[in-house]
DNA sequence: TAAAGTTTTGTTTGCGAATGCAAGAATGCT
DNA sequence: AGCATTCTTGCATTCGCAAACAAAACTTTA
């Protein structure tokens, strides 16, 4: 209350229970939730508290409880404008849960590693996983029963909580609102070949062709990231048969692609050529996008990973889970009719 | 090193002397850097620890030596792209320093005084701070001898510790730019007129205009993201005297600026208007945008922040610091010739 | 009003590692 | 060899709080 500029030491429960005439234990459970203590106790201790700005040492409470109230977030540190939004969204959820971050930005493999051995040391409660993880960290850390969630990762066959993005029904109205515009020859820009997520999407996508009719004209791998597009773009457009459509496996990538065509080739989007993603990121609604896209509701399923997480937390013999959120089709402006041969 | 399929409870440092034969304090002194230990008892530790699959509890390690190795970054949550680079590039080199990060993102003030408590609780060492903070809050941060790093921000007449970006000969250089491509009447986009980055850019840029001549036909205010610009942009384009460039406060604005041109207002750039921003993104690289800009140099602020954070820590009676790094003028596509009257 | 039941409070121990101190081992020096 | 010096090691204590248990205070009920 009142401004005190002098240097205090920090305060501890012993120097409140004396200052309040009471003991430890009783400062203890005043700020314990839900602990059986008295008004007129918990008054007094509060009284003392605030004249001495107490505020309890969640480390100290940490190492009794084996509880650290801290939540570990993995994420790729790669320049994708997907996880920021991501990790954002995750900490906002997580303060609001009562639940500190731990933040690791991945950049390679011996970033994880080091990432799980803090972890272990610093007795995070749980782990959320938006990067990669080799199938044998993911066991370390449930062998140190570290109750973990993937997010948009996935291990084929084991037991894993995961929470997912469906996107096969927004992919199918993708294809078919392409095919409505008379596209038939496909570019496919696909993700790294590791990825599942790419796996997935262009399975998806190719299935989608399969049932709407239309042909992968040419093919092409990138890195998920926006540089990989412009030479990958190159690539597509020189085949013999060229592409009326292009779909890329993240927007991050499509922004490179209608970037390369638009403003190195010459091209027009979509009058020449009409572009797709994957994500819904932010960046890929801005006019000089209009992306259309398959959305992934990044928010709901941040909440169902810390939803997830708490779960895990506070009943850890639960049974994993996987939760398929399913993503929604966006049509953009990067789409239109196919161009007259 | 062979594969343990079954579940350990975690091992401590009693674990490791028992097995290994020798005193907790032995093990305790192997785990830290510097202590003296002979070869054959080190040997005989690490080999008991390996078996047990021991790391030191990093928690009970904080409360007995005070130091949680642990820094917390405050950062806005707002959806801008400066910020999550900022977060990546901190967070990236604080684990090169063996440090963890404790991350708060920002919504509003009460998340911050949140955040102010939780980093009291969890004994952070230090705070780097790349979001508002009322003196106030400072203030508490400095009597509880936390040490704070600015970054981006600042107070007049307050010991701080800050990393600042001076953009002045920059600024000039983009007038001068702007002057030499024949433009004379320029539109202001400011950032919140609290936001001491924007009243600093601001005031360069005025008092560069001064300077190479010219003068500011249009003004208004924003707040630093990209939505606010569509409506801005309109306000500053329908004055009587319209401007040839338009200058934004930061590049998210100056991208939203360039896209409500382009792609509502059916106006050209740079053909009919130019436009500039400033922080050098890098999404403002991108083809659609290649915005004229004055770049912070992220990578070295952040470096410079990390140090700062870390002398601080390791000597907290250090007086405190601003450190000054210098912007660069990058030339992008979004500026050229002012069209002829 | 006294016994039984319920709630509140205090006492004590322990979480897991670091460290000052003193004892013991190893080394240097004459 | 004998003594001084340096290096290692173990013992005991400490960090700040939580929680099991015991003791005390307060309610209820017949």
């Amino acid at each position: 209350m009142s401004s005190k500029p002098e240097i205090n030491s920090r305060a501890t429960s012993y120097d409140v229970a004396r200052l309040a005439g009471v003991s430890q234990s009783a400062v203890s459970r005043c700020f314990k939730p839900g602990a059986s203590i008295s008004k007129k106790m918990r008054d007094k201790v509060v009284a003392a508290a605030e004249e001495l700005n107490y505020q309890p040492n969640a480390i100290a409470r940490s190492l009794i409880s084996q509880r650290s109230h801290m939540v570990a977030i993995l994420i790729s540190s790669q320049i994708n404008f997907y996880y920021p939004e991501v990790l954002f969204q995750l900490s906002d959820r997580f303060s609001k849960n009562g639940l500190r971050v731990l933040l690791f930005t991945i950049n390679g493999e011996e970033d994880v590693a080091d990432a799980i051995d803090q972890i272990w040391q610093y007795q995070a409660d749980g782990v959320i996983s938006a990067s990669a993880l080799s199938i044998e960290q993911h066991q370390l850390l449930q062998r140190r029963q570290i109750p973990v969630v993937m997010f948009n990762r996935y291990f084929y066959n084991l037991p894993t909580n995961t929470i997912w993005c469906d996107t096969e029904s927004a992919v199918n109205e993708m294809i078919s609102h392409l095919k409505d515009f008379g596209h038939s020859k496909f570019g496919l820009l696909r993700g790294p070949d590791y990825s599942m997520v790419s796996q997935e999407r262009m399975r998806l996508v190719r299935q989608a062709i399969d049932t709407h009719g239309g042909q992968i004209v040419s093919e092409s791998e990138g890195n998920y990231r926006y540089e990989s597009a412009a030479a990958a773009t190159q690539e597509l457009m020189q085949h013999r048969v060229k592409p009326t459509a292009i779909i890329a496996a993240n927007d991050m990538m499509a922004m490179g692609v209608l970037d390369e065509l638009k403003n190195v080739m010459g091209k027009s989007v979509p009058a020449d050529v009409s572009v797709v993603g994957f994500d819904g990121i932010w960046a890929a609604s801005f006019a000089s996008y209009e992306l259309t896209t398959v959305r992934q509701p990044i928010g709901r399923m941040a909440e169902a990973a810390v939803e997830m997480i708490v779960d895990r937390i506070e009943k850890p013999t639960t049974s994993t889970e996987k939760r398929y959120l399913t993503g929604t089709f966006v049509q953009g402006t990067s789409t239109g009719p196919a161009k007259a041969k």
